[in-house]
DNA sequence: AGTTTTTGTAACAGTATCAATCACGATTAC
DNA sequence: GTAATCGTGATTGATACTGTTACAAAAACT
């Protein structure tokens, strides 16, 4: 996938001991998200669509993570209360900083590092 | 709970509008944590453990969110292959300074700021 | 053309997780 | 002693995710 060569579902679902749907489902993620296009048919499978070095953790994180709303709680809070009332925004935009920080480290590893750290790990 | 008035579980549970069940056993976590601390009995109720100037988010972060494993994937990957192999600790190490990032922001929040920010929305 | 390979997606069962709830013992104020 | 309150175990229902089967669509190869 690095390469040029189509990697198959079937041949990660193989690699991450898992079932090929799984994958295509998680491709079909990123496909939407244009880091991968996935090429149909005989001889077809998946390849990058840019290069491993234009690739962030943050790109895939997003692509795959899409999560609409911030979901604090699934029931909202007593409106009457003004604390109930007050406290939703304010945890939303600290929590939004947060989130951010991390996604900005993710934005710091490209996908060429981590293959480049995987070889390295693997000698 | 932020003066010295114990609040119960049952008032807290009314504001956030869910059942007293789960707010107890919050608080219970916290507790461990040693961020507040409960007193059975009538009239009783949690109070926190310090000041809330010394109770940052990071704190409670840390205190609710136990999570012991990473876990990224329930399976582990094949390990025959050397990407398989390679990919869990690197993806670990990654994943943790993320965490930590996200922590770092949210350590530099203190739970009397949230209050002061409620207070200031409230009007 | 027809066969084979492969993706894309729908449908479904099994499982894990979590909130909500009930229940009950333990503890403490009055 | 009575009432209020926490702590915790057990149960139920909702939600989500994984794994799996199935099948249509697409593309290569003969």
């Amino acid at each position: 996938m690095g390469d040029g060569q189509p990697v198959t579902s079937d041949w990660i679902a193989g690699s991450v001991n898992t079932n090929p749907v799984v994958v295509r489902r998680l491709l079909s993620a990123l496909a939407k998200a244009g880091l991968v296009s996935s090429i149909r048919g005989s001889a077809g499978g998946s390849v990058l669509a840019r290069p491993a070095g234009q690739i962030s953790l943050a790109h895939i994180h997003r692509a795959v993570d899409e999560e609409e709303g911030p979901a604090l709680h699934n029931q909202t809070p007593n409106q009457a209360c003004p604390v109930g009332r007050g406290i939703q925004p304010v945890l939303v935009r600290i929590i939004d900083r947060a989130e951010a920080a991390k996604e900005a480290v993710l934005a710091t590893t490209m996908l060429s590092e981590v293959v480049a750290a995987i070889r390295a790990e693997a000698g």
